[in-house]
RNA sequence: GGCGGUGUAGCCAAGUUGGCUAAGGCAGAGGUCUGCAAAACCUCGAUCCAUCGGUUCGAAUCCGUUCACCGCCUCCA
């Protein structure tokens, strides 16, 4: 079975066909730089990841294009509170995105315009919404109307009565209807301008997105994603405006991602309940934040929570251990061969088999992240048991599974964007960071590890045990292997 | 007020275009291993999917009722 993604337009899960064979063209809308980003972008940009990664593995061409809106109202009065010019404020911004995105290990899409590299463009646009009679003119002001477009409100589902029912905004009296709003601002004094038709000016924040995915994907593409917090007005307005100006479909699938919630309630920045990524970075893993994001399904709400972060790492952890594991069994000295018949090497065997098609059929099902997440536990659970099975010796026979379980573990980690760093400096990396933060040194640990070895070497066992107490109370958990006594920090 | 979503074991959560034993994780209990632990592995949990009623040979999944929570209608991923 193919491809079956959710739209948001029909509410329904549709079969996937692209316009053109092999080839998607997605637009997701990006973020207005003029602020640090919230895990809020995160989970927005990270889903959108993983479906980029996820049709490329499939086998598409996708051309993916995500735009920066570095002009607009917020931007302006940040720069007139720092006393900066936008440029400035926006430039830092686009930076601490790319370096938050970079750190969470994102793919760069394809193209990443920004609104004011496409100021003309958009202006063509406007020309051909009023030629058309969509939009007016007023004092060097544009705006669209609603009203000329019957179908305004099918994305939100609205009609045009209801949405003034409940409309809450101060209404701009020069508007012919309250729902119209701006393609182009006329410009105050101090603020950024540019030449047009109308006079100096701006342009509104809906037209950049109907023009550069129109610029860079064609009048019709395949996929245009986002929060859904921006199916209305932004989404809505976006469709007035390239199905008007270009008389035909604008998107065939509209995806949108569910909120991250703090405590059950949406996190955002009027509520003053965000938290940066920047901060959740300092306490969690990058891979930690990935995979509890995508643990859930994109269009569920998500409940960000310092329990379900500290689950989300004890998994993580589990799977690197495992890795370790692997790692170390496929680069020790093989034995005489044996035979690879028993129950545990069998399950294995079949699992690793089957990995690749669970995980497509899963995410053919409207990309179910959580599902795959599943897949990947029960693969970390057979390889674990193979690996502890009384049967279990290195050798030509047993290498060959956990080799093809190396295979698909990095298939998944090419998709998923976790289990991507080498298991030793993961754990290596989760240690020293566990360290600064009990406050107790690698060396008295080291030490203390001794003193309890030579207790049991002694057969001293109450004093072994004490010792052992005193590590678990600084937080540090002991593990007696077949290589000596190892250590690692309490989750 | 209008529109939309959600309610599944102690907790998180998938499944919701009706039909194999209701995924997976955490916590908990027992076991294997261990001097004892830890890790890993094995076994155990919802006769039931907010509520009431209906459709059907068959529903967590469809229809209607009630209750509760959430989101959108304002900048917002």
């Amino acid at each position: 079975m193919g491809l079956r993604v959710y739209n948001s337009l029909t509410k329904r899960k549709e079969e996937f066909v692209p316009i053109k064979e092999g080839r998607v063209n997605m637009y997701v809308c990006g973020v207005t730089v003029y602020d640090v980003c919230h895990i809020g972008h995160a989970r927005a940009n990270i889903v959108f990841d993983v479906i980029y990664r996820y049709l490329q593995s499939a086998g598409y061409e996708v051309k993916y294009v995500r735009n920066f809106t570095d002009i607009d109202d917020k931007i302006i009065n940040r720069a007139n509170e720092a006393g900066k010019p936008c440029r400035e404020i926006t430039t830092r911004y686009i930076k601490e995105f790319n370096d938050d995105m970079s750190r969470l290990n994102l793919k760069k899409p394809t193209i990443e315009p920004r609104a004011t590299q496409h100021i003309p463009d958009m202006i063509n646009t406007i020309k051909t919404l009023v030629e058309k009679g969509h939009a007016y003119v007023i004092e060097g002001n544009v705006f669209f109307s609603v009203e000329s477009f019957s179908e305004y409100g099918k994305l939100s589902s609205r009609s045009m009565d209801e949405l003034l029912a409940g409309a809450r905004v101060a209404v701009d009296e020069r508007k012919r209807n309250p729902l119209d709003f701006a393609l182009w601002k006329a410009s105050k004094p101090s603020e950024p301008k540019w030449e047009s038709p109308w006079g100096e000016g701006r342009p509104g924040w809906h037209i950049e997105c109907s023009t550069m995915s129109a610029k860079y994907l064609g009048n019709t593409f395949d996929i245009h994603g986002g929060g859904k917090d921006l199916i209305f007005p932004h989404h809505e307005n976006e469709i007035a405006q390239s199905e008007c100006s270009t008389g035909q479909k604008f998107v065939n699938y509209w995806l949108h991602n569910g909120f991250v919630n703090i405590n059950s309630e949406k996190m955002s920045k009027s509520l003053k309940n965000f938290f940066t990524i920047k901060d959740v970075l300092k306490e969690y893993h990058p891979e930690v934040v990935r995979m509890f994001l995508i643990s859930n399904h994109y269009r569920s709400p998500i409940d960000f929570t310092d329990n379900n972060l500290r689950e989300t790492k004890g998994n993580l952890d589990r799977c690197y251990t495992m890795l370790k594991l692997l790692k170390e069994k496929l680069s020790a000295k093989e034995g005489a061969d044996a035979a690879q018949s028993f129950d545990a090497a069998k399950a294995l065997k079949g699992r690793a088999a089957s990995f690749m098609d669970s995980i497509k059929e899963a995410m053919n099902d409207d990309f179910n992240t959580a599902v795959s997440i599943s897949i990947l536990f029960e693969l970390v659970r057979l390889t674990n048991r193979y690996i502890s099975a009384p049967e279990f010796s290195v050798c030509a026979g047993s290498k060959q599974i956990l080799g093809a379980v190396k295979e698909r573990l990095n298939s998944f980690a090419d998709i998923f964007g976790i289990l991507t760093y080498d298991p030793d400096a993961y754990l290596s990396e989760e240690k020293s960071e566990a360290l600064s933060k009990l406050g107790i040194s690698e060396s008295d640990i080291l030490k203390l590890i001794q003193e309890r070895a030579d207790a049991r070497r002694d057969k001293d066992f109450a004093r072994a045990d004490a010792v052992r107490d005193k590590l678990i109370n600084h937080g540090i958990i002991l593990e007696d292997t077949a290589q000596g006594t190892k250590w690692k920090a309490k989750t």
